[in-house]
DNA sequence: CCCTAGGGATACAC
DNA sequence: ACTCGTCCCTAGGG
C-alpha cells in the first residue's frame, strides 16, 4: 500500500508528538485503517460470521480518547466503491484471504488456536456491513462521518482542502500525493503519534528535496517509482525517481530516456498508464458535504484534462457517476446529469457503495436477525447443533452489547432460528385471540406502565446504540401492506387468507431498513412495503427524499465542524406509542387509533373494538392455522408459525 | 557505497 | 458473495 519507501525518506521531518497538539481542532480519520486494526481483536468471530462487538469497542475507545481527553472532534471517512482500475488487485487480495481462511479453518478444526488466530488475522475482510455498524454508532453519538464515493484518500484530502478538518489521521503515504497538508500517522492508544506536515518539506535534506517539486512533479515521482495505480519501473525506486524528476521534470522526457536506456519495454504505453494514474490523484470523485454533491478532488478546468475526458477510460480512474436518467453508473462529467441524491444516500451509509439499489445494514443487526450467512465451508458442518453458541440463543441486537443481562421483555427471535417454533405454535393454539392481542399490546408497549422505554432507558436501551434499534422481535412483526394480494410472493413472505402474516426466515434487507432503524418504533404500519424488483427504481426515487430528510440531522452534524462545544453523548428519546395502527383492507389506508397512555386494559379493549369482523368471528381460525412443515415427503414449501401482527386484526369501522 | 526488491517475523487487538 | 499491513534485514546489482 501507499508509496514504497516514501516514509523512510521523510524520516527527518517526522515529528513525534501527541494529540495534545491538536486540542480543540477537528481531525479526519481514515476509517478503514481503524476498522482493520479493530478487526484483529475479533478476527475469528468475523470470519466465522459470528456476532461480536469487539470492533465497535475499539472505535468507542478511540473516540472517547479524542473527545474527552483532547477535545478533538473526529470526522470519520470510510472507503466507498472500488475503482475499476483496482479491481484486479482486489481480486488477488480476495484470493489470498480465501487461502488464509481455509488454512485458519484447518487449524481451527485441529484445535491449534494459535496458528488459527494467525491465519484468521490474515483472512479477515472488512465489509461494508461492519462499516455500517460504526456508522450507526456515529449517527447516535453525534460523530461526523462520511462514506467516500470511491477511495477514502481523496475524500480525506478534500475535507482538509475545504477547511472542514485541520488534519488527517491515517497511515497512508498516498495522502501526501493527493495533496494532504498535515498527516498524522502511527497514532496509538496513548495519544502518541507522528506528524508529517507539508510545511516541513523545506527542512528535508538535500538528498531528497521534496520541497523542490510541485504537486504535479510529486505525482510524476510516485508513478515512476510505483504506487497504487502504476506498477513502477523495474530498478527505479523513490530516490532514483527523485533524481530523474528533478533533472527532467516532465514525465514524457523521463520515460523516453528510460526506454532509450532499455529500462522500459513499452514507453508509450507506460506513459499513458502514468497519465491515467495522475488523474486518480488529481480528479478522483469526492462527495461534498457542503453542497451535497458529487465532485472531483480538484476542479476540472484545465483544457488538457478536458481533452482527456473524451477518452472514456479516464472514468475507470476517477470513478463513474450515477446517472439521473438511467440510475446506473456511467461515464458522466456534467454536474446536472449526475444523481447527487443517490450519491448522498451512499455518503450517509444508507446504501451499499458498490450497489446503490441495495440498502446497507449493520452487520450485527443482520446476524441478530438470523439472516443467512455466507459461511458455508463444506468441510465444516453447519447444523443447528454446530452453530456458535451466541447464534443458538435468542438475542436482540441490544443484547450483543449488554451481554450479561437477559431482558425479560425480550421474546425475540424464536421464530427465526426455529428452536421454539413448536412451543410458540402450541401457545398460539391454546390461547384465544384475546390473550394474543393482550400479549401484543404489552409486547409493543402500547401503554404506559409496562416496561416503558425512557430516554435513559433502564436496562432496555443498548449501551452503545441509544436510539431504539431494530430488535429482532420488531423485525419479526413487520407487516406488508399488500397482504390482501394473496399471490404476493415477494420477499418470500406468504399470507393466509385470513390476513395473518407468515414470516419466513429470509427477509429482504430493505424491510429492515424501512423498519425501526429509520422509523423509530411502530413500524407496524402499511409503510413497510416490500419493494418489488420492477418497481424498485421508482420506489427508490420516491423514498429517496424521505430518507434524506430523515438523515438531514446527521448531515448537519457532518457539516458543522467548527462547533467545539463539548457535547454530552446525546440520548435520542425513544418514542412512546400513543397509537395503534390499522389498515383498511381495500384501499390500504393507514389509520391511527388513539390509545390511552397509561392504561393497558382499556387500550386492549379499544383495539378489540376495532377488530375486523372476520377475525372477531373466526377467532377460532387462529388456533387452526395449518402448518405443512410436518410433512417430510415433499418439495412443499415450509410454512412457519404465523407471526401475528396487530394491524391485521383491527380496522376502523 | 547506494539503491532496490523480496522474504521472514511481527504487531495490531482483547 | 461488495475493501488497503508493515518493519527490518539482506542479497544482489550498479
Amino acid at each position: 500500500m501507499g508509496i514504497q519507501g516514501l516514509l523512510p525518506q521523510l524520516k527527518d521531518i517526522q515529528q513525534p508528538t501527541t494529540l495534545e497538539r491538536y486540542r480543540g481542532s477537528t481531525l479526519a480519520i481514515d476509517g478503514y485503517a481503524w476498522l482493520h486494526r479493530a478487526a484483529h481483536g475479533c478476527c475469528l468471530e468475523l470470519t466465522l460470521e459470528q456476532p461480536t462487538n469487539n470492533y465497535l469497542r475499539f472505535l468507542i475507545k478511540r473516540l472517547t480518547m479524542l473527545k474527552y481527553q483532547y477535545n478533538i472532534k473526529p470526522y470519520l471517512v470510510f472507503d466507498g466503491a472500488s475503482l475499476i482500475t483496482k479491481q484486479k488487485t482486489n481480486l488477488k487480495r480476495q484470493e489470498s484471504r480465501e487461502k488464509n481462511k481455509s488454512l485458519a479453518l484447518k487449524f481451527h478444526r485441529e484445535g491449534n488456536s494459535k496458528c488459527a488466530f494467525e491465519y484468521f488475522a490474515k483472512s479477515v475482510a472488512i465489509t461494508p456491513e461492519m462499516m455500517k455498524c460504526w456508522i450507526d454508532y456515529c449517527k447516535n453519538n453525534d460523530v461526523s462521518y462520511i462514506v467516500a464515493p470511491y477511495e477514502a484518500d481523496p475524500q480525506l484530502v478534500y475535507l482538509e482542502k475545504m477547511g472542514l478538518v485541520d488534519g488527517i489521521i491515517s497511515e497512508d503515504s498516498d495522502l501526501l500525493v493527493f495533496g494532504c497538508n498535515r498527516l498524522i500517522t502511527k497514532l496509538n492508544d496513548r495519544g502518541e503519534c507522528i506528524e508529517i506536515s507539508k510545511d516541513d518539506f523545506k527542512r528535508l535534506p538535500m538528498k531528497f528535496p521534496l520541497y523542490d517539486l510541485n504537486q504535479d512533479e510529486l505525482q510524476n515521482l510516485v508513478v515512476l517509482s510505483g504506487c497504487d495505480y502504476t506498477t513502477g519501473v523495474n530498478g527505479i525506486g523513490i530516490v532514483k525517481a527523485m533524481k530523474l524528476v528533478r533533472k527532467y521534470r516532465k514525465l514524457d522526457k523521463i520515460i523516453l530516456l528510460l526506454q532509450r536506456d532499455d529500462k522500459l519495454r513499452n514507453g508509450a504505453e507506460y506513459l499513458k498508464e502514468c497519465e491515467y494514474a495522475k488523474t486518480c490523484f488529481k480528479y478522483q470523485r469526492c462527495f461534498s458535504p457542503i453542497t451535497n454533491k458529487l465532485v472531483t478532488l480538484n476542479d476540472i478546468e484545465d483544457e488538457d484534462v478536458l481533452k482527456n475526458v473524451k477518452d472514456e477510460k479516464i472514468f475507470q480512474y476517477i470513478g463513474l457517476a450515477i446517472s439521473k436518467k438511467t440510475g446506473l453508473r456511467e461515464n458522466l462529467i456534467k454536474d446536472d446529469e449526475i444523481d447527487h441524491d443517490l450519491h448522498k444516500l451512499i455518503a450517509i451509509g444508507n446504501r451499499y457503495p458498490n450497489d446503490h439499489t441495495k440498502c446497507l445494514v449493520n452487520r450485527e443487526i443482520i446476524l441478530a436477525a438470523g439472516m443467512p450467512t455466507t459461511y458455508n465451508d463444506n468441510s465444516i458442518t453447519t447444523s443447528i447443533n454446530d452453530k456458535p453458541r451466541c447464534l443458538k440463543r435468542s438475542l436482540t441486537i441490544d443484547s450483543f452489547f449488554i451481554q450479561k443481562k437477559k431482558r425479560e421483555t425480550d421474546v425475540s427471535m424464536d421464530t427465526f432460528n426455529g428452536t421454539n417454533i413448536a412451543k410458540k405454535k402450541s401457545e398460539n393454539e391454546s390461547e384465544g385471540i384475546d390473550s394474543v392481542i393482550e400479549k401484543k399490546v404489552r409486547k409493543r408497549k402500547l401503554c404506559g406502565g409496562i416496561s416503558l422505554d425512557t430516554a435513559n432507558g433502564g436496562n432496555v436501551g443498548s449501551k452503545f446504540f441509544t436510539k431504539s434499534f431494530a430488535t429482532v422481535s420488531s423485525i419479526n412483526t413487520l407487516s406488508v401492506c399488500n397482504s390482501t394480494n394473496s399471490n404476493s410472493t415477494v420477499g418470500k413472505q406468504e399470507y393466509l387468507s385470513n390476513g395473518i402474516e407468515i414470516t419466513t426466515e429470509k427477509r429482504p434487507l430493505k424491510e429492515i431498513e424501512s423498519s425501526d432503524e429509520y422509523n423509530d418504533v411502530n413500524s407496524d404500519t402499511g409503510a413497510n412495503e416490500i419493494m418489488k424488483d420492477d418497481l424498485l427504481q421508482t420506489k427508490i426515487k420516491k423514498n429517496k427524499e424521505d430518507e434524506i430528510k430523515l438523515d438531514e440531522k446527521v448531515m448537519d452534524g457532518i457539516i458543522e465542524t467548527n462547533n467545539n462545544s463539548e457535547k454530552q453523548i446525546k440520548k435520542t428519546p425513544i418514542l412512546l406509542s400513543k397509537y395503534a395502527y390499522s389498515i383498511k383492507d381495500k384501499d390500504k389506508e393507514v389509520i391511527k387509533i388513539p390509545l390511552r397512555e397509561k392504561d393497558a386494559n382499556s387500550n386492549i379493549s379499544i383495539i378489540k373494538s376495532h377488530l375486523r369482523p372476520s377475525i372477531r368471528s373466526k377467532s377460532s381460525s387462529i388456533s387452526t392455522v395449518e402448518s405443512s412443515s410436518g410433512s417430510d415427503d415433499s418439495g412443499i414449501k415450509r410454512r412457519r408459525t404465523p407471526s401475528l401482527t396487530l394491524s391485521r386484526f383491527i380496522y376502523k369501522e
